[in-house]
RNA sequence: GGCGCCGUGGCCGAGCGGUUAGGCAGGGGCCUGCAAAGCCCCGUACUCCGGUUCGAAUCCGGACGGCGCCUCCA
């Protein structure tokens, strides 16, 4: 059985099948970088990157590109406003839009191309349109004819006449069309803008419209046609629409054979927005205190497809439950390091662990086969903690030999798509060697003032560790501890 | 105005005609110098009003409420 995808184009759930076999090729709309990304955009790249995990688990190599769009009207306009270079206003929100990509322990795509890198590429693409009929030029702008693509707006599923006089003619540029639906693919005359972005081109100086980057890269680096087409709903009408009409005008073939598009975030409940202040950056996030693996996890634990409704408390809730589940690792760890455990008395039937985590295995790849069907994915592994915790338990022995491998590698599966208990393990213990030698310290005082049943002591060291940001657990074996927060103490 | 999605137990969140999704919070128990942590057990909910059906959270109609798209917002 392949994966299934909801694909837009269809309205359809359809079996993944790539054009060339075991081989996913994917283009995922990136940003634009006038302005730090915020949680929302996060939702669709932690989501991209869960596909992108996800058919890497089902055994399929993945090509997956995505651009940083660098130019266009209000990186421009930013730069015009604050007097300084398009570069120098892009790259430093570029940089931390890679920064928290790492904080949510996204994976690196195979190609993060810069549309400002690629305007040549644009220009041959634009040509092409030219060549085929598709465009007409009017003051120095290159505008792609709608009414000479009878394809246009499928995607978007348009109602041609309505859409037609849905048009809106308000701007400066729109009287100029021959269609209020046209679209821009190289914007030139006198603009005002020219002292920030201008390139030459065979329709003088000017620069590239916006979905033109989106079209020239994927064909540079995944060719005329590829598998899959990402991005937030917003982008199937206009960028989407446009762009599969531009590419599919200049090739003929399709641009992509699967589309799908992660719904919006909501924030306490309603739309995220600026005025309402109920719009947050990974870094504002982090300030609070939350964990990137709680967000990451937050962000994952809804359908795709669904209005996911973020909030804070909503934050406390994903760190507890993914606590639940590295407790869970942990568990199987200290078994592990525990006794070597060669299969005691217990004879006979079959190792019940071993057997749930088949299952568990089998259910996770199922959910997350449908549709990344992510919150039945999640309900699988935790079914399986649960069921497994209460077989360690009733255990006389302890497990034997090879379920508590099965087991680990149960959430190993999980991680590997999902990508949470590896980010919050790095959260979560300082590699500090002085942080760690300090705890330990502390420990060893306070163990001697317990064996000299001293517990005032004791108890008042485990104090001074706390508000330190550890926490102490006794256990049959000894001491522990862990931090209890993600700004760890210095 | 046009097109579309959604309304589930205290909160989040699956579900797509009949069997307990899952998580968090809350209650009980086990363990424990104390504490914490952990583990186990416990929840019969589906906005409202009609209808279809032997049977509906799930299908149809209506009302109310939330959200989105209708040219540069992931």
């Amino acid at each position: 059985m392949a994966p299934r995808f909801y694909n837009t184009l269809t309205g359809r759930i359809e079996p993944f099948e790539p054009l060339e076999p075991g081989h996913a090729r994917i283009y995922s709309c990136g940003p634009t970088v006038y302005d730090r990304a915020h949680v929302g955009n996060f939702r669709t790249f932690v989501w991209e990157d869960l596909l992108r995990r996800f058919l890497k688990f089902r055994g399929y190599r993945v090509t997956q590109v995505m651009n940083v769009t660098d130019v266009d009207d209000r990186t421009i306009r930013a730069a015009i406003e604050s007097g300084m270079t398009l570069e120098e206003v892009t790259r430093p929100v570029e940089a931390q839009f890679f920064e928290d990509w790492k904080t949510l322990g996204l994976e690196p795509m195979e190609h993060h191309p810069r549309a400002t890198e690629h305007v040549d590429t644009m220009i041959a693409l634009v040509r092409r349109l030219e060549e085929r009929g598709l465009t007409y030029e009017r003051d120095g702008s290159v505008y792609f004819a709608i009414s000479r693509s009878p394809e246009y707006g499928r995607l978007a599923r348009l109602d041609p006449e309505g859409a037609r006089a849905a048009g809106r003619v308000e701007g400066d540029e729109e009287y100029s069309k021959e269609d209020p639906r046209d679209f821009v693919l190289w914007k030139g005359g006198e603009r005002g803008e020219e002292s920030v972005a201008v390139w030459d081109s065979p329709w003088g100086l000017g620069r590239p419209g916006w979905h033109l980057e989106c079209s020239a890269m994927s064909m540079e680096y995944l060719g005329e046609s590829f598998d899959i087409h990402t991005g937030g709903v917003d982008n199937i009408f206009p960028h989407h629409t446009n762009e599969m009409a531009q590419s599919e005008g200049a090739t003929g073939r399709p641009l992509a054979r699967y589309w799908l598009h992660a719904e919006h975030l909501l924030v306490d409940g309603g739309k995220m927005s600026k005025s309402l202040g109920n719009y947050y950056t990974i870094p504002d996030l982090l300030d609070r205190g939350y964990r990137p693996s709680a967000i990451r996890y937050l962000l994952l634990s809804a359908h795709y497809r669904t209005q996911l409704n973020f909030t804070l408390p909503g934050l406390n809730t994903a760190e507890r439950a993914l606590e639940r589940l590295a407790e869970f690792g942990r568990r199987l760890l200290d078994q592990v390091a525990g006794e070597p455990s060669p299969s005691p008395g217990v004879e006979g039937g079959s190792h019940p662990i071993a057997i749930l985590a088949d299952q568990a295995r089998a259910a996770f790849r199922d959910a997350m086969d449908e549709d990344l069907s992510a919150s039945d994915a999640l309900a699988a592994i935790f079914t399986f903690v649960r069921e497994a915790n209460r077989e360690l338990d009733a255990a006389p022995g302890g497990p034997r030999a090879g379920e508590v491998e099965a087991a680990l590698a149960v959430l190993q599966d999980f991680d590997a798509v999902f990508g949470v208990l590896s980010l919050r393990e790095t959260e979560v213990s300082p590699d500090d060697p002085a942080v760690r030698a300090w705890v330990e310290g502390r420990i060893a005082a306070r163990d001697e003032a317990r064996a000299a049943r001293d517990y005032e002591r004791a108890d008042a060291i485990r104090r001074e560790v706390e508000e330190r940001g550890f926490r102490l657990e006794d256990t049959p074996d000894g001491t522990r501890w862990k931090a209890t927060t993600s700004g760890l103490p210095t």
